[in-house]
RNA sequence: CGGGGUGUGGCGAAGUUUGGUAUCGCGCUUGGUUCGGGUCCAAGAGGCCUCGGGUUCGAAUCCCGACACUCCGACCA
C-alpha cells in the first residue's frame, strides 16, 4: 500500500527518460508553473528564491570589479536594431514585435529585446565624448524575449530572466582583459558556488554571438552527458561602436572608436543545477545558492517540548546566518522527508524525543544520504562543516562526470563510436575551417563547444580534412 | 518549422474500437488516529470530458477544424 502510494508521486526515473526526469523535478519541487503562453513560465517563489541568490552573488562580483547596474528600456525600434548587420540577422528570426499602442497602428514597429546591445550603444553613443568617459562598465537584470519554437523549462524559455553587461573601453587590449575577466567570474561562480566544474574556453566562428568579434564561454557536462553553455562572454572590438558611430576623443585629441565587451547569464543556470546534481529522489541543491540550507523536522512533534526543541535549534542555525526552516505540519515525518529531498535541501535536521533526552540531533546529507548524530552542543559548527562537506563532494562528483566522459580522439571514426555509445565530450585537433565544423555534425551529430583554454597536443593534423591543426576542440551533443 | 504522441475534477489514469445517467487512485476539506522514511480509519467537496463546428433522438466516444502540452529532428542562451 504504501508503495503503491510513493510510486503515484514519484518523480520518473532519470535512467527511464531523463527529459521527463527533469520536468518533473521542475514542477514537483514547485520551481516553476506552466502558463497559458507556450514558452512562458512561471518562476514559483522556491524557484525564484534561486535565482535571487544566484543574483545576489554575481551582482556582488559586478561590483566588486566596478560595474554599475542600469535599467534599460524593453522595447527597440526597428531602425536601432538594424543598426549592425551581423547583429540583426542574428536576432531577427526570434523578436517578438510590438505594432500597436492601443488602437493606432505604429509608425515604426517595436522590438520587444531578445538582448540590448544596441540600446547600450544607442545610449552610450550619447555619453561618451572623451578618454576620461571611459571605461564605461553597465550591467542590468531584466527579462528578454526570445519567440522561440520550443521551450523547456529554464533551458529555453521565450522570456527569461537574465542579466546583460555591456562595457565600453579605451583600447582592444582592456575590453578584452574585461571579457577575460568576467568569465573567470562566472567560471569561479558555477563552480565554488553552485559546484558544477566548467570548461573554458573560446567558440568558433560558427557558435560565436551575432555580431562578436570573439566569443569566450563557459561548457558544463550534464548528467545525461550532453553539453549546457552555462555563461558567455562576448568582444565585440569596435564594430558595433562603428555601426552606432560611437566615439571619443583620446589624450592626443584624436576621434577614435571605444572596444567593447558584453556578457551574460540567465535562469538557464537553473537548469544546470538541476541536471548536473539531481537524482532520482529529486533536486540536490549546491548549499552555497540553496533558499533552504538546513531544514529541521521534529519527530513526534506532539510530544511535549519537541516543536520548541526543534525551533530552538532552527533560531540557533539562523543566528549563523544558515537559512534555515522548521516545519511543523502535520505531516508525517516520513512524507516530511521525501518532500525535502525532492526539493533538493542540503542537510536535514531530526529532533525527537529521544535525541531531547541524549542532547543530541540526527543530521542527514542530501548529497549521500549519510546521517549522523550530533551533540547539541556542536550544532552550529557540525552544520556549517557539512554544507561545505555537501558542496565539496558534490563538485567532485560533477567533476568525476565531466572527466570520465570527455575523450580525447584521433580520428572522425573515433568520436562517432565514442559519441555513438557513450555521449560526452569528444577532444580532438582541428584545423579551424567551418567545412570540417559542418562535417562533425553531419557524420558524428556533433557540434563544436569550445576550443578550451587548456590545450592538449593530441597530434599535428586535423582529423578531418588532414590538413595541420594547431588547436584541440572539444565536440559534444548542446542543450 | 517538419514527424510522432497526448489532451477526461488540482495531479495521474480508465472509459473512446462497438454512441446511452462520468469512473478509479492520489491530492483537497472535516473529525479521529499515528509520528525515527511518503501513518491508518471514516465522512465530504470538487467535472461546459481542451476549444469550435458538424452527424445523431442522444457525443468524452463518430467526422472536420483549431489550440495546447510533449517527444524526435532543424534553429537557438
Amino acid at each position: 500500500m504504501a508503495k503503491e502510494k510513493k510510486k503515484v508521486q514519484a518523480i520518473t526515473s532519470m535512467d527511464v527518460d531523463f527529459t521527463q526526469w527533469y520536468t518533473d523535478i521542475c514542477t514537483k519541487a514547485e520551481l516553476i508553473d506552466y502558463t497559458s503562453v507556450k514558452g512562458m513560465f512561471i518562476l514559483r517563489p522556491y524557484g525564484y528564491a534561486i535565482w535571487e541568490n544566484i543574483q545576489a552573488g554575481l551582482d556582488k562580483e559586478f561590483k566588486r570589479t566596478g560595474h554599475e547596474n542600469v535599467a534599460m528600456p524593453t522595447l527597440i525600434p526597428e531602425s536601432l536594431l538594424q543598426k549592425e548587420k551581423d547583429h540583426v540577422e542574428g536576432f531577427a528570426p526570434e523578436c517578438a514585435w510590438v505594432t500597436h499602442g492601443g488602437s493606432e497602428k505604429l509608425e515604426e514597429r517595436l522590438c520587444i529585446r531578445p538582448t540590448s546591445e544596441t540600446v547600450f550603444c544607442d545610449h552610450y553613443s550619447h555619453i561618451v565624448h572623451s578618454w576620461r568617459d571611459l571605461p564605461k562598465k553597465y550591467n542590468q537584470w531584466c527579462s528578454v524575449l526570445r519567440w522561440e519554437k520550443t521551450s523547456r523549462p529554464f533551458l529555453r524559455h521565450r522570456e527569461f530572466l537574465w542579466q546583460e553587461g555591456h562595457t565600453l573601453h579605451a583600447t582592444a587590449e582592456e575590453a578584452i582583459a574585461e571579457t577575460e575577466q568576467m568569465l573567470e567570474i562566472y567560471a569561479d561562480f558555477c563552480e565554488n558556488v553552485l559546484a558544477m566544474p566548467v570548461v573554458k574556453g573560446i567558440k568558433t566562428d560558427k557558435e560565436k554571438f551575432s555580431g562578436a568579434e570573439r566569443t569566450y564561454t563557459i561548457e558544463c557536462m550534464m548528467h545525461d552527458k550532453k553539453a549546457l553553455q552555462s555563461g558567455t562572454s562576448h568582444y565585440f572590438g569596435d564594430g558595433f561602436a562603428k555601426a552606432f558611430d560611437i566615439t571619443f576623443a583620446d589624450k592626443n585629441n584624436q576621434l577614435s572608436h571605444p572596444h567593447q565587451t558584453s556578457w551574460g547569464v540567465s535562469t538557464r543556470m537553473i537548469g544546470g543545477i538541476i541536471m548536473t546534481h539531481g537524482d532520482d529522489n529529486g533536486l540536490i541543491l549546491p548549499p552555497r545558492i540553496a533558499p533552504i540550507q538546513v531544514v529541521v523536522l521534529p519527530i513526534a512533534q506532539h510530544k511535549p517540548g519537541v516543536i520548541e526543541a526543534a525551533q530552538g535549534l532552527a533560531d540557533r542555525l539562523a543566528a549563523q546566518g544558515v537559512r534555515v526552516k522548521t516545519d511543523v505540519s502535520d505531516q508525517s515525518p516520513g512524507w516530511k522527508f521525501a518532500e525535502y529531498e525532492m526539493k533538493g535541501v542540503p542537510l536535514r535536521v531530526e529532533i525527537g524525543p529521544k535525541d531531547m533526552e541524549k542532547n543530541q540531533c540526527v543530521i542527514a546529507r542530501r548529497d549521500t544520504g549519510e546521517k549522523y548524530f550530533v551533540s547539541l552542543d556542536e550544532l552550529e559548527s557540525k552544520v556549517a562543516e557539512l554544507l561545505d562537506a555537501v558542496h565539496e563532494h558534490m563538485f567532485q562528483r560533477a567533476k568525476r562526470n565531466l572527466e570520465e566522459n570527455t575523450y580525447p580522439c584521433t580520428s572522425v571514426e573515433e568520436v562517432k563510436e565514442k559519441m555513438a555509445t557513450q555521449g560526452g565530450f569528444a577532444k580532438t585537433m582541428w584545423c579551424g575551417d567551418l567545412a570540417c565544423e559542418l562535417y562533425m555534425k553531419e557524420n558524428c551529430g556533433v557540434t563544436s563547444r569550445c576550443i578550451p583554454f587548456e590545450q592538449e597536443q593530441l597530434g599535428d593534423t586535423c582529423p578531418i580534412c588532414g590538413k595541420p591543426a594547431k588547436k584541440m576542440i572539444i565536440w559534444g551533443v548542446a542543450y
